[in-house]
DNA sequence: TCGATACATCAACCTTTTTTGATACTTTGG
DNA sequence: CCAAAGTATCAAAAAAGGTTGATGTATCGA
């Protein structure tokens, strides 16, 4: 039995479309390396406050980042299980061993 | 030297919005096994042959399946490389190695 | 206590994406 | 040649997503 993505339907678009914008992957790639607050992010992107917390939540509600509060500061991380799912997603997706030529056999409809 | 997405950011980007819908995935999970024709499709996922259409653009305007016509029927198949493409991009995005708690340092802004 | 800083949230707006129904095109069987 | 089947495309409407600027809240330093 090979996997599927089947099961998890609405949780693989949600995954995939938090990953479907550009800001929001320029996010995630200041984040591989540690944690980053959100002026850290606001300055190094240059982006308007206000867009990159928009951007921001998408990520959290997907549960691709978590954050922390530290005084004044919220600081941004990645969730490493979040993209373990991504990683099973993007092997799930592989057609299947056996990838029969169905369609030499000619029929349809 | 990790991996990262930054270069192909709008490929990424594209892809990965490919992926971002439920009736796409639903169509790549049909295809994970083999050569299927739009017919085949309509029926088993039951949608307007239209809205199957325009998915279907969806994800071969992101090359990620391809598609041949014989008589009146079109064959849409996956496009293993463009698969290939998502699971490195899975991988890009895992937080590095050394991910030295920065913060921990204690300044910002 | 006050002002400034860091951030979230909200509403209005604009843009993009998706759905729907109609129409057009191509192929095939009669 | 004609009618039907299979599919793509288009325009209009609906829905979802993103941006912007304003406002609110908490914390900190003076």
């Amino acid at each position: 039995m090979t996997t599927a993505v089947a099961p998890n339907l609405s949780r693989a678009a949600e995954l995939f479309h938090a990953l479907s914008d550009e800001t929001r992957l320029e996010i995630l790639e200041m984040l591989r390396s540690g944690e980053r607050c959100v002026c850290e992010l606001t300055s190094d992107l240059d982006a308007a406050q206000s867009r990159l917390s928009f951007h921001l939540r998408v990520l959290r509600d997907a549960g691709l980042v978590s954050d922390r509060k530290e005084g004044r500061w919220s600081y941004y991380t990645i969730v490493p299980e979040a993209l373990a799912e991504i990683h099973d997603l993007s092997i799930a997706l592989q057609p299947t061993k056996r990838r029969r030529e169905l369609r030499i056999a000619g029929r349809c409809c």
